[in-house]
DNA sequence: ACATAAAACGAACGGTCGTGCTATTCTCTC
DNA sequence: GAGAGAATAGCACGACCGTTCGTTTTATGT
């Protein structure tokens, strides 16, 4: 099917152009002139501004998931697995994988009240990603590395807002230091909170 | 003059909006529509869009400033200042000052890789911002409340960073506990930081 | 190679955008 | 309270928005 492949390219381009201008500047007129093919062409894809918005968000999340998780997964449950998720956010933002820094980040503020499907999916999809993240640190916990008293929504609420704060930093302050002041302060916290190795039980236990 | 009374109920609804639908959201239409006043009528105050957008941000400001900052002026300078500020700015997260969650955050995210005149002062209104924790952590290592080891901008970059997380959490996720979670971990950060008055020891438990 | 379906196009629609211009109405000052 | 000047309204313009529809091109299956 050319159709598919049409569409994802469509897609691509649109990630990229929404993560510079927001879910609601992307326009249909503007996206089909970059990939020079007709308006109605494009839209016909689609069938609603609204729905190019949700397709959109979801290839952003595949492009998130595939830069940031896939590469992760290899590593050790645990606290090592927890740190390589952070490290690579911040290396996700540093190599710039939105043209325009972090895609969700972007969307999050965009549309944190501004009711809608669309809203409702970008919630969704940093529920999950929230949610991820404190399934790591109960992972952690789990396999004795960080202690019982961590709160994991608390601690990846902390995580998520320094990585937001490297977004901001970097590309609204051209702050060249903002992803080693992320790194600094996650690292300074997560060890922290960590239970040394030499010391450590393994209280493998469900909860 | 009526014609500033006017400007001004105009640029206080258009704060608001803003707040909610973004800077580029704002339009001169609907705008008009809200006040009972024609297009032509609103945009004779202003001249241009972007000039609209730039009064709406410097109104915003002083919004800004008279929520948090006036109101911790009076606190004495150093480490209960720098609470304050803090307190302050979850204070007036809590009390929904901008309809839509912190201006400054969304105008941050919207307009951070978007060249021109809105993003240059947006930018210099958070690089003021930032400066202004900045100088209060200064102020504190002065007085002796922090030490001299500590890293203003490092810090002033942490507790920003936790601030937008809660705006997020709170506005998007509809977390009810979002500035407590912030309010817990900025607590914990500047009191780690902290060089406790010698005479006034005492221990404290956190849950 | 041909029939058929999928995909892309071009033109047009009603709306709204930001922005001019001119005319009218209101508000201050003397 | 009348005249001057500021404030607001009315209307129109061109550009672009999302969307629809009928046509033409291109790809696919046999």
């Amino acid at each position: 099917m050319k159709g598919e492949r049409t569409r994802q390219s469509i897609l691509d381009r649109a990630v990229d152009v929404a993560s510079l201008e927001g879910l609601e500047g992307l326009t249909i007129g503007r996206l089909a002139d970059e990939l020079k093919m007709s308006k109605s062409g494009l839209f016909a894809h689609f069938g609603s501004k609204e729905d190019l918005q949700i397709a959109t968000i979801e290839a952003a999340a595949q492009r998130y998931i595939s830069e940031i998780f896939t590469p992760v997964l290899q590593q050790p449950r645990g606290y090592p697995r927890l740190v390589a998720i952070c490290d690579s956010w911040l290396s996700y933002m540093r190599r710039g994988v939105f043209p325009g820094g972090c895609f969700f980040a972007a969307a999050s503020f965009e549309f944190d009240s501004r009711p809608g499907l669309v809203r409702d999916l970008v919630r969704r999809m940093m529920d999950d990603w929230i949610g991820a993240l404190e399934r790591s640190i109960r992972m952690a916990q789990e396999e004795g590395h960080l202690g019982a008293e961590v709160d994991p929504s608390q601690l990846a609420f902390e995580l998520n807002a320094l990585f937001f704060g490297a977004n901001f930093d970097f590309y609204l302050r051209n702050d060249t230091n903002a992803i080693e002041k992320a790194e600094k302060a996650v690292r300074a916290r997560l060890e922290g909170l960590r239970i040394e190795p030499k010391r450590a039980r393994k209280m493998k236990k469900t909860a």
